[in-house]
Formats: C-alpha cells, structure tokens, sequence
DNA sequence: TAGGCCATCTGGTCCT
DNA sequence: AGGACCAGATGGCCTA
C-alpha cells in the first residue's frame, strides 16, 4: 500500500515537487521529471545497487553508514517516482473529466436545440432529457404523417416530394410502435412524470389529432396546445 | 422521505 | 498515445 501522496511529496527533498497538490503539471513536465527521477538513472542513487563496491568493505561502520544512506535515496527516489506517477495519471484525468464535462454540455446544448424546435408547453415546463427524444420521435412521425395525408389530399399528390428534399423522403419513420417502444424507449424511467404522455407512444391516452383519424394522432398531447401551437398547421 | 432527474467523476473500450 | 464514447457510481436538488 503506497503512502499518501501527500505524505510522499512532504518526504521529497525536491522542492519543486513537495507542494501544491490542486495545480497538477503538465504531461510533458511529468515526464521529464520521471525521467529524472527514476530510481536506477536518477543523479543521487548510485549506479551498483545491493552489494558494496569493494568486496567486504560493508564489515566497516563507515561502509554500513553508507550503504543505510544509499538505500535510503534510493527509497526516496522511488517514492518520488510514484508520486509522480500518481501526479502524470491525475493530470491526465483531469484533463479527461474536462473533456467529459465538455463533451456532456455540448449533447445538453444538442438537446436544448431540439427542445427549441419542438411545440412548447403552456407552462414553460422543460421536457426531460428522454421526454424531449420521444417526444421528438413522436412529433416527426405526426408531420411525416401530415404530408403523407397532405399527399394524398391534393389533387396530383406530390406534397411530400415539393416540400421535402429527395434524400428525406425514406428518412421518414413510420408509426410509433407501442411494442416495440416499449423496448427501444425503456419502460418506466419517466412513466410517473406527468409530462411522460405527451412524449410517449405507449401513451394510455392519445388525443386524436384532426377528424379522429387515428393517423394524426398524437399520443398524449393536450387538444388546446395543438390548437395553439404555430408548429402544427391543420390541413384542411 | 422516497424517487426522479441531473451533473460529474471514473475506468474501460474503441478509434484515429 | 491521446481523444471520443460509453456505462456505472455517486451526490445534490427538487417534488409529491
């Protein structure tokens, strides 16, 4: 069991390296200091390790003195070496976490976006993170709905292709499966949420959007909030 | 107070 | 080797 780092820095005789443990160095400082400060190539750790240079000179109390202060650099050189170590593996985690946390704001950003996108609830309530993926899901299915209606509504048909570029058109998911939602959505992360309805396609309760033709659904979403909402224009 | 949601940390794995 | 991605763990905050 390795001591403390702290207690590992305090026993150095490097000065640079005994304090300051929250301003960690950077990589290539670590590596040049290990490097330094390796026990078998390190300036105070001598070359010949265990046995005494001259044969049966450790019979001597000088030669013992000696080789009690080799051991002992030596024991400090190692337990700089490890705390160095632990100082390089820090600094890299650190640097790590940083890019998480950057990496998680910049998905929390994607997701405010699709958020802002998506037709508003009248108290302002923020979807949840799985509430705005399904309702997203569900809402993209209701507009591919809508122009597949719209087609087929207008003489000569063709409203999908005039309002949607080629490449979108097989894009376009087809009706939410309450099945199969069940599984690819989880089941019950949100399930008491009060705004679990309106994103969920195995929602209970599913406001029949337009004439009760079940195509335009859309599961949970309250009437007046359809009505209201700029980003759903009833064909007509 | 329990449960849900979230942010963050962390170690493992995969990719470039 | 380093970065991206992922999933598990943990703790804080909020609400019913």
């Amino acid at each position: 069991m390795p001591a403390p780092l702290e207690t590992c820095l305090s026993d150095l005789d490097c000065p640079s390296s005994s304090s300051d443990l929250s301003g960690f160095l950077t990589d290539e400082e670590d590596c040049t200091r290990l490097q330094q400060s390796a026990p078998a190539s390190g300036p105070s750790v001598p070359a010949h390790r265990g046995a005494p240079a001259i044969p049966g000179a450790s019979d001597t109390p000088r030669a013992q003195e000696e080789e009690q202060e080799r051991r002992r650099r030596r024991g400090r050189a190692r337990v700089r070496s490890e705390a160095l170590l632990h100082s390089l593996r820090r600094s890299r985690r650190v640097k790590a976490n940083d890019r998480e946390r950057n990496r998680m704001h910049n998905l929390n950003a994607a997701l405010d976006a699709l958020r802002s996108v998506l037709p508003s609830f009248p108290d302002d309530t923020k979807l949840t993170k799985i509430e705005t993926l399904r309702f997203a899901y569900n809402y993209i299915w209701a507009l591919a709905e809508t122009l597949r209606l719209a087609d087929q509504g207008l003489p000569g048909g063709g409203a999908r292709e005039r309002l949607l570029p080629p490449q979108c058109a097989p894009c376009l998911p087809g009706p939410p499966s309450p099945a199969s939602d069940a599984e690819s959505w989880g089941s019950g992360a949100a399930a008491s949420s009060p705004l679990s309805d309106p994103s969920s396609p195995a929602a209970s309760e599913d406001f029949s959007y337009g004439l009760g033709d079940p195509l335009f659904s859309f599961p949970g979403l309250p009437k007046d909030l359809i009505q209201t909402t700029p980003c759903f224009i009833p064909y007509h």
